[in-house]
DNA sequence: GAGCATCGGGG
DNA sequence: GTGTACGATGCTC
């Protein structure tokens, strides 16, 4: 028979004569697209009985079962038995094997409400992911499949009958990308209405090939930009070149929740069928929250929630929009345009649309350059759950966790347990437990700090301490009991034997510790990325053993988790303490140590000997040398802030943690003042200069000699004016554009700018536009942004900068002097 | 301050 | 499709 080799991407299922045939769709390794179609593999799920019932009996009366419903036959094809784990116990399970995935659903029911039965398990793994799973396939890797020719109707190159489908290699697809983006015309602003507004253009980017469909014409120097007759034509257009270019991955931006969403609203209106499906199938969309946009066989990737939900963690942007993920990622923003003008242009200034196409096709590149940055990350999850792309991408954490675990059970002979039903799921959302070790900084300046922290800290505990469901509280001598320092419970695991979950984990950190290995010696952006996402994945477990909706949901383990992670860094605080050295914060997994009186390599001695004492895979690792930090007191309480301070490097660049220096409602001059005091104050070490710094930006801001620029406030609006019961200052300016005829609404950014008066703020807030640069009020910037920034830095420092700057409560009592001398 | 509802992203 | 989904934030009582 002759034999192929090609990367899977995409599995589905058909049911054809009362049995389920898988189609898995992928790319030839010779580039061409195949669909490898195979009817051999049948559902099943498994089920345990009660102590005492006879098997045997159980088993002859399951597999005569049989049934007709409407048009279908479901029924038990046959049963085995066979020796499994279940949350820790050896257990005799029954494999119901059925003719069709109907029938699981029938059965499980069915079987479910029987005396003899107690538990019905993996009854609810759906068959095209049971097929990767028991195949041991996974997707973008390579596989060769061996069979013959068949006929099937698929838009693919070959079309195998599968007898027989291996790994061969972990040789990784390099996919051909394509990204998409539609703008629309939208005359009411954020206001988004499919239902009501065409698709003006939509742009397509790939690997050497770009372009814009349109249907107004214009003059254009872009042989990139075509034009067509109308709406109907672009989306006809859109799906031709698609299907052209044939991409293994077809990405968009936020096009789950928009682009395809209003396509397909588009294209019905003109009864256009969106079948991009390899097998002919229309694009599916998702219902209710689900948003997900479904295409057979191609790979549709949103990279926005890719990286929203799971790079995000990683970012710095407090944003998700494609400008700022862009900007961080990549280094490259969206092009300006004023989005609000394309309607106009549009109608009436069609030579005003070519900056309208490169925005188009800029938001493309972005999506492309984006995916194409992220997709390592995505290939080693893919690698990790086994999953197609499309699924993997739109995991969450405990999902990713989950079927990590659900893929690598059948190889450890445990039976997955079920998730929870509802009302379990309320108990379990209720229960709460203590967290991590916070040590309260005091506030202050610090010289020569040292941070260490440890690495993995939950996920090596759990490996660790053989921490899971089944080892929870379980038989076995004392001496083989590992007590969990929580707090009035007797909680323990047992040491042996190494359970699963813990297994699982540690084969995790072992590989990335492998990964990390290799990565010492030479820089690579790929295995980063394979470093990254195992991390994450680690370190998703301890959340995953908590969270209310896991199959492996444990709250004793996870529970168990915190009680030993405040344990560890707690020992390690009382032993630099006994050591001789200052602890200045400390949270959850990480300590500052001042190093006054001592040497770096006292620190490093220190570290050193901690880690001798700590089991095999735990261990505290140098972060870094700090010569200067400070620490701010937290506005509330006046204690110790949490989280909120700024160290500077060996290497001379700072770092920030908690200021609000990225905050959107805040002026530039603010931020720009906020920024070069903790500047001055950790480079320099001058307080006088800092503080003479800001008298002059004061003063300045007194004499109106900073830009106007620099004192615009941005505040997003919500919802619309009308809404709002608090009158604020953007509201306000909202308002002012309205009957200015310029459109507002939820989403729009309003830019205002406050100048001098004696009436309420709200009152004297201006479009930038309305005013100039002697306009604007003085005191307004210096007290409510200028100095709140920068107040706390130096209140740490035993200044008051209100005082100095003879702000504030100064000039109010000032002023009401004057008042009371008139 | 708890409890509920709604955004988020997208033009 | 052997199905189900989060989490932060703002607003109201």
């Amino acid at each position: 028979m002759p034999k192929i080799q090609f990367y899977p991407l995409d599995v589905t299922y058909k049911v054809k004569d009362n049995k389920a045939v898988i189609f898995v769709f992928g790319r030839a390794a010779d580039g061409k697209t195949i669909c490898v179609i195979d009817d051999s593999f049948h559902p099943y799920f498994w089920v345990l009985l009660r102590k005492g019932e006879s098997i045997e009996k159980f088993r002859k009366y399951a597999e005569g079962l049989s049934e007709k419903k409407d048009n279908d036959l479901l029924k038990v094809e046959k049963t085995e038995v066979k020796g499994k784990k279940f949350l820790g116990d050896d257990v005799e399970a029954v494999k119901i094997i059925v003719n069709q995935p109907a029938a699981v659903v029938h059965f499980r029911e069915m079987l479910g409400k029987r005396k003899e039965v107690s538990h019905v398990l993996e009854a609810d793994i759906q068959f095209a992911r049971r097929y990767l799973i028991d195949k041991k396939i996974t997707p973008a890797l390579l596989h060769e499949v061996e069979g013959e020719e068949t006929i099937e109707r698929v838009k693919c190159d070959y079309i195998i009958k599968a007898a027989k489908i291996e790994h061969v290699s972990d040789d990784t697809l390099k996919p051909k990308t394509l990204a998409f983006d539609i703008e629309t015309y939208n005359p009411e602003g954020k206001n988004i209405l499919p239902d009501k507004y065409p698709i003006v253009m939509v742009s397509l980017y790939g690997e050497r090939f770009k372009k814009v469909i349109t249907w107004k014409r214009f003059k254009t120097k872009h042989d990139y930009i075509e034009f067509v007759d109308g709406e109907a034509d672009l989306i006809r257009r859109f799906k031709e070149e698609v299907g052209s270019y044939n991409p293994d991955i077809l990405v968009g931006y936020y096009s789950d929740g928009f682009d395809f969403p209003y396509m397909k609203t588009r294209a019905e209106k003109y009864k256009i069928d969106l079948d991009l499906g390899w097998d002919h199938s229309s694009i599916k969309l998702g219902r209710g929250r689900n948003e997900a946009v479904e295409i057979t066989g191609m790979v549709h990737v949103d990279i926005f929630r890719f990286i929203k939900f799971v790079m995000g963690g990683s970012l710095d942007t407090d944003y998700y929009d494609l400008s700022s993920v862009a900007e961080e990622l990549l280094g490259d923003k969206k092009i300006e345009v004023e989005l609000d003008g394309l309607a106009d242009a549009w109608d009436n200034h069609h030579e005003r649309l070519e900056p309208y196409c490169e925005y188009n096709l800029h938001d493309s590149l972005l999506a492309f350059k984006l995916c194409d940055k992220v997709l390592p990350n995505i290939l080693e999850l893919v690698k990790v759950v086994s999953l197609p792309l499309f699924d993997t991408v739109r995991m969450s954490f405990s999902q990713l966790v989950e079927w990590y675990l659900l893929k690598e059970a059948p190889g450890f002979n445990v039976l997955a347990p079920n998730r929870p039903e509802h009302d379990s799921i309320k108990e379990r959302i209720e229960k709460r437990f203590k967290g991590a070790f916070v040590f309260e900084p005091k506030p202050g300046m610090y010289k020569d700090i040292a941070v260490f922290d440890f690495r993995s800290l939950y996920p090596t505990i759990i490996a660790s301490h053989n921490i899971s469901p089944a080892t929870l509280n379980a038989k076995c001598p004392e001496n083989e009991r590992d007590y969990a320092p929580v707090e009035g419970k007797k909680v323990w695991f047992c040491r042996n034997p190494k359970e699963f979950l813990p297994r699982m984990i540690k084969e995790l950190i072992t590989r990335r510790l492998r990964v990390k290995e290799i990565l010492k010696s030479k820089k690579d952006k790929m295995l980063e990325a394979r470093s990254y996402s195992l991390k994450i994945l680690a370190n998703a477990f301890y959340g995953y053993l908590g969270f209310y909706a896991s199959r492996w949901y444990s709250f004793e383990s996870a529970e168990a988790v915190t009680a030993w992670g405040r344990f560890y860094i707690q020992q390690v605080i009382k032993k630099a303490q006994d050591n001789g050295f200052e602890v200045l914060y400390s949270d959850t997994d990480s300590i500052f140590l001042s190093l006054e009186g001592k040497k770096r390599d006292d620190a490093l001695r220190f570290v050193e000997k901690i880690n001798m004492e700590l089991p095999e895979l735990m261990e505290l690792e140098f972060e870094g040398f700090y010569p200067r930090g400070i620490f701010v007191s937290a506005k509330v309480t006046g204690y110790g802030a949490k989280k909120k301070y700024a160290l500077l490097a060996d290497d001379d660049s700072i770092k920030i943690r908690g200021f609000e220096l990225v905050r959107r409602n805040w002026s530039l001059i603010a931020k720009e003042v906020q920024e070069k005091v903790i500047n001055i104050i950790l480079r320099e070490e001058d307080i006088d200069k800092a503080m003479d710094y800001v008298k002059e930006v004061v003063n300045d801001l007194r004499s109106n000699k900073i830009g106007l620029n620099k004192v615009i406030i941005h505040t997003q609006l919500t919802k619309e004016i009308d809404a709002y019961e608090q009158y604020g200052p953007h509201v306000a300016v909202a308002d002012r554009m309205k009957k200015q005829g310029i459109p507002v609404g939820p989403g729009t950014t309003i830019e205002y700018v406050i100048i001098a008066g004696k009436e309420k703020i709200r009152d004297r807030a201006r479009l930038p536009g309305e005013v100039s640069q002697k306009d604007y009020d003085p005191d307004y910037y210096i007290d409510n942004q200028v100095i709140p920034g920068v107040e706390k830095l130096f209140e740490v420092l035993g200044r008051d900068i209100a005082e100095e700057t003879e702000s504030k409560e100064q000039s109010k009592l000032q002023s009401f002097f004057a008042k009371k001398k008139k």
